[in-house]
RNA sequence: GCUUCUGUGGCUCAGUUGGUAGAGCGAUUGAUUCGUAAUCAAUAGAUCACGGGUUCGAGUCCCGUCAGAAGCUCCA
């Protein structure tokens, strides 16, 4: 028997023999490191015997398979901690995640203190150190089993397994958990662990299932370790826009305004404001779109058509008493049929295709209580929408375009990076969620994958993530936290223009349907807002402060030409103010350090005369001294977004 | 919507077993007019989210409402 190893090397042995003796065989400090392997590219347990040829590699807490290996048992330890000071606790599922593992629990909720108790019993189990044994049992008697030790769930799980599953159990001293592996090879290898928080959850992710209590834990191999991925949380809530953007007074929220409902203060206009005079402008002078302005609000009529009064009438806030009203109204959840009622004012030929229009627009959608956040989840929005009316033919280009667009926005912005491409499809098992033809779906779906793949962009298709109509490319950014937001959309849609009425008139005469994209250029104002907070911990690209620069007299005599410095700077366009307070001057700099200014003109006796500022800058610190004209240009350069593609940021700024 | 946690001056937080509030930063005023991460002093500012309850007495205990956080579910 032949097996080779990761570096190529072959080993041949009489014998089968495990997984973890090949390991011990290789050194026996890989064997002691050793989480689990992969046989042929499959990950398996340590305790695999091995009777064939294959490709052996171990995999370390290094690996990402050993590290879920060592946060899988983990999770098996906290299982173990709950059944012993939680004897009626029942047992639901507890896998390894991204960030450590967690465990559901039919039980009462955990407090902090039940989570402090249950971690030491964890140290007590590790210190233990059991050896974890593998067995599998048939069907049948694996249902017994379960049965006898009074576990529902663990029943529930072993039913719905296929008939010819292996149905295999870990056994760690008195613990026996249902359980696939692969584990290490005794608790003893869990070495650094923490329970983070505790929650609800529903059994099998389904609302109207059973609730369950999950806790969330931490495990690695090292404490280092353990501790660098503490710090990191640290980190992020640092930069945690909806702590970072009061703190830096962008927004705010009112407790008798709502929730969902945040406040942009001055700072935070001054931010949205240049945004939207950016995208418009490009929009409208280079990408060839018209702007329309339409109502925010609408009779019940418009949605009964659109099909939302229907679908959507929860999501929406409704003005008036369907009972006793002669007519309702509905704020906007979404700009389409208003734009498409813009479109039908006039009769289109085909040659006034494409017809691209986009609007500022604002949007409201009722969302339930518990999901609003920040910036990034609210009920009041506003977003860059769009409608692009196409005949077929010009479907791909255009589509392309809305791509290259927003591919456009994301580099100015300076994120184009830290982004991931999504191909939106339906779900074929579930047709009924969909209109149109299976053919329709799977041919334009294939147009979406072509077209990304021609552009050379990296995506991932997820299966039932379409909207009713077509499917689409969403583009999203992931927060400090790792959970991903949708921060761009763009959808194909052949089908809303038949409900809506809606064609041209082609060179026969004829009345045709259009095509028509949905999408959007820059995103939602406050979701992209709250992405660059996050990414540039406050610390902007000079374009997008709300403040460029800070003008700071070295002393009241020199007031009179800090107001001609700031008026100069003024008359370019640049956002300037003046710091006259009577402070120490290291005390103004360290404020407008503070204040996240990107640029400081410290200015007195010297300069005046000479016609020079001392230049201090976020960055790169002290930068001397320079003609003030030359600032000034330099500034002017930094802060067209025509010249913008990336602003240079140290290290620091970068998300890991 | 569900579960848990949280809610004290503008901000960050302290407040021990129930005895009617404290700090730092900030703000204001006065002095200082100063060259690169904190000049000195004084002053103001809180019905302890809101509404009930228990108690001789509640920031502290209980219930409800509102708001915030984490997670679940949802995001057409």
């Amino acid at each position: 028997m032949k097996i080779t190893l990761k570096d190529g090397s072959v080993k041949e042995y009489e014998k089968a023999l495990s997984a973890y003796e090949v390991a011990l065989d290789i050194s026996e400090g890989l064997a002691r490191a050793a989480c689990c392997v992969k046989i042929d590219g499959e990950e398996a347990d340590l305790r695999t015997i091995i009777g064939r040829d294959c490709e052996l590699s171990v995999c370390t807490a290094n690996d990402e398979e050993g590290l879920a290996a060592i946060r899988h048992t983990a999770s098996h330890v906290l299982a173990e901690a709950v059944k012993n000071l939680f004897p009626e606790a029942k047992l639901a599922i507890g896998p390894s995640i991204d960030t450590g593992f967690y465990y559901d629990f039919d039980h009462e909720a955990f407090s902090r203190d039940d989570l402090d108790a249950l971690e030491a019993e964890m140290k007590k189990i590790v210190k233990k150190g059991e050896k974890l044994e593998k067995f599998t049992l048939p069907r049948e008697e694996a249902i017994a089993f379960m049965e006898e030790r009074q576990e529902p769930y663990k029943v529930e799980l072993i039913r719905d397994l296929p008939e010819d599953a292996e149905i295999s159990f870990y056994r760690q001293g008195e613990f026996v958990d249902l359980c696939a592996g692969p584990h290490l090879m005794s608790t003893k290898g869990v070495k650094a662990f923490k329970l983070t928080s505790s929650s609800m959850a529903y059994w099998r992710g389904d609302s109207d299932k059973a609730r369950l209590q999950r806790i969330y834990g931490t495990a690695y191999s090292k404490k280092e370790d353990l501790q660098a991925h503490l710090e990191r949380m640290e980190d992020a809530k640092r930069r945690d826009h909806n702590r970072l953007g009061r703190e830096m007074e962008l927004f705010t929220t009112v407790d008798v305004i709502g929730q969902g409902l945040p406040l942009f203060t001055p700072k935070g206009t001054k931010m949205l404001m240049k945004l939207q005079r950016w995208i418009e402008d490009l929009e409208d002078k280079e990408w060839g779109y018209v702007r329309t302005r339409t109502p925010l609000m609408a009779k019940s009529d418009l949605y009964k058509m659109s099909g939302h009064w229907d679908h959507y009438k929860e999501g929406m806030f409704v003005l008036g008493d369907e009972e006793k009203d002669k007519e309702v109204y509905a704020l906007r959840p979404m700009t389409c049929p208003f734009q498409y009622y813009v479109y039908k004012n006039t009769q289109k030929s085909y040659r006034d295709l494409p017809y691209r229009m986009s609007e500022t627009s604002t949007l409201f959608r009722n969302e339930d209580s518990g999901e609003m956040h920040g910036l990034t989840r609210v009920r009041q929005f506003t977003i860059t929408e769009g409608h692009l009316v196409v005949r077929p033919d010009q479907m791909v280009e255009e589509f392309k375009g809305c791509i290259a667009l927003a591919k456009y926005c994301l580099t100015t912005l300076g994120v184009e990076e830290d982004v991931t491409y999504h191909l939106s499809k339906w779900d074929p098992e579930n047709q009924e969620k969909y209109i149109g033809e299976p053919e329709v779906w799977n041919q334009t779906e294939q147009h979406i994958r072509d077209i990304l793949i021609e552009l050379e962009i990296p995506f991932v298709e997820d299966v039932g993530e379409a909207a009713f109509y077509g499917p689409k490319v969403d583009i999203n950014a992931k927060n400090v936290y790792g959970k991903e937001d949708t921060m761009i959309t763009i959808q194909w849609d052949a089908l809303l223009a038949e409900q809506f009425d809606m064609y041209y008139v082609d060179q026969n005469g004829d009345k045709i349907r259009p095509y028509i994209i949905h999408r959007t250029s820059m995103g939602c104002y406050e979701r992209t807002l709250a992405w660059l907070i996050e990414k540039y911990a406050g610390k902007f690209p000079t374009w997008l402060c709300p403040e460029q620069v800070r003008v700071l007299p070295i002393s009241e005599k020199y007031e009179a030409y800090a107001a001609k410095v700031l008026k100069e700077l003024r008359g370019r366009d640049i956002d300037a103010e003046a710091d006259n307070r009577s402070e120490k001057i290291g005390f103004k700099i360290r404020e407008a350090r503070l204040a996240r200014v990107p640029y400081m003109l410290v200015v007195g006796q010297q300069e005046e005369e000479e016609g020079l500022v001392s230049v201090r800058s976020r960055f790169a610190g002290d930068e001397g001294q320079k003609p003030l004209a030359e600032f000034i240009d330099q500034i002017c350069r930094e802060i067209s977004t025509k010249e913008i593609r990336r602003e240079e940021a140290p290290e620091e700024n970068r998300q890991a």
